[in-house]
DNA sequence: GTTCCTGTTTGCGCTGGCGCAAAGAAGGAA
DNA sequence: TTCCTTCTTTGCGCCAGCGCAAACAGGAAC
């Protein structure tokens, strides 16, 4: 695989950096291949590095005692992960970084990140304002899972996966895509696979989408808001 | 009231501030008092100031549409609250902040600490540790709701409410008190209030806690652990 | 084509926890 | 002291959603 620097002005910390600082950050890289299934890195190891994906799909999770486990987000192309070590030397990552397809990513040493941060003020506003994101979008994700009923949150769900990782078909615009089994969004909307399956089915009876093998394709966006925002009970 | 510029390194965020810094921030800062129940800011407000708790005590709550409410943190003292609009110029606030005491805060400018940033790398890195630590707790208890029982997650919740704002009894060392309504353990545990009381009352029936009026006395912490961690089921 | 694997659907029964309603208790005010 | 407000408890009924089990189906490999 072939990178440029310029291929990192992509990741949205980046966006403001130099060309010779980019440069640096990839001469630090490694870059790892997983295949499908496999961890880029498991909830509780040291978090060494910090990845930045190049192509495929990852997802992070973080998983009980008893093995029950949650989707915390869906990680796209040239999005950064497994930055939160880079703040606090010697911390471990808090959840588990699983791909989706066979994928790539570079890796580069968060303690590297961690001095690069001392002396540039941009990777600081960059990484803050992920940081911020998150904390939004988990905020109201906790309050979505503590006030909605299932099918609203399913609704939620399937509407943020999309916004996150789905990819408009082509021929028709308004038509989404999402490569995502039925467990995927019942882990992503805290649920069962049975009651996804459930609801998904009576979507399509609906017309709101098409449910394929580990497939959703969104046919009407609308329909689907509608229901989200609790206006067709 | 008195404040003095050593009082503001009592705030993680500012440990590591030089003399100035804490005199330039306090120089800056407008003292509000708002009585319990009454509102810092509002989920939606512009995000013109940060605060620093004074005194008191405040909580971080969101509502969704219909208002029903989950609250997301409790505020202790020297704690900072209302933070995330620094990052991004022009946000509004996630949520809302309510006093659960008559409390006092010192209110700066987002913008004022947004231009500190700029030129500080103790800031940038004391502001990214809160928010990793936000991230985390948020990711936690997200993944409690998602898979976990009730009294498991109300055994969660009171301990981490406890480690947040519980004060030691004077006498007891193992006894902690809790100045929380049972609807606010509630609104924390994601459960409704009824659910709480019942199993409080089932604590207090096996010499856990004592509930009171706004009250939880909690008597044996190990007791609670083990709840918490399933052993006790 | 056939086989196998893995993901999906659906029927069915069950129960955890919700939520109403009404009574009870703890404070505060006067 | 009594009254009033607010918080808490508890009985009761109910149902959304869970979770098992078994059948079904899509896709890859050969």
């Amino acid at each position: 695989m072939h990178l440029n620097p310029a291929d990192l002005r992509r990741v949205s910390v980046f966006r403001e950096a130099t060309d010779e600082d980019l440069q640096l950050f990839l001469s630090q890289a490694i870059l790892r291949t997983v295949e499908e299934g496999e961890f880029f890195f498991l909830q509780g190891d040291p978090a060494v590095f910090f990845y930045i994906l190049v192509s495929g799909r990852a997802k992070l999770l973080q998983s009980n005692a008893a093995g029950h486990q949650v989707n915390l987000r869906t990680i796209n192309e040239w999005q950064m992960f497994g930055a939160l070590g880079a703040v606090k030397p010697g911390a471990v990552y808090p959840a588990t970084a699983q791909a989706l397809e066979p994928s790539t990513a570079l890796a580069i040493e968060s303690a590297f990140l961690h001095e690069a941060l001392k002396t540039r003020p941009y990777l600081n506003f960059g990484l803050m304002q992920l940081m911020t994101g998150y904390i939004q979008e988990m905020q109201e994700r906790y309050r979505e899972l503590a006030t909605e009923r299932v099918e609203r949150r399913i609704a939620l769900t399937v509407l943020r996966l999309a916004s996150q990782v789905g990819k408009r078909l082509a021929g028709d615009e308004m038509m989404i895509e999402l490569p995502l089994s039925r467990q995927d969004v019942a882990e992503a909307s805290g649920t069962t696979m049975f009651t996804v399956s459930r609801v998904l089915a009576e979507w399509e009876r609906r017309g709101l989408v098409e449910a394929g093998r580990e497939r959703v394709l969104i046919r009407n966006p609308h329909g689907l808001v509608q229901i989200a925002e609790g206006l067709n009970p």
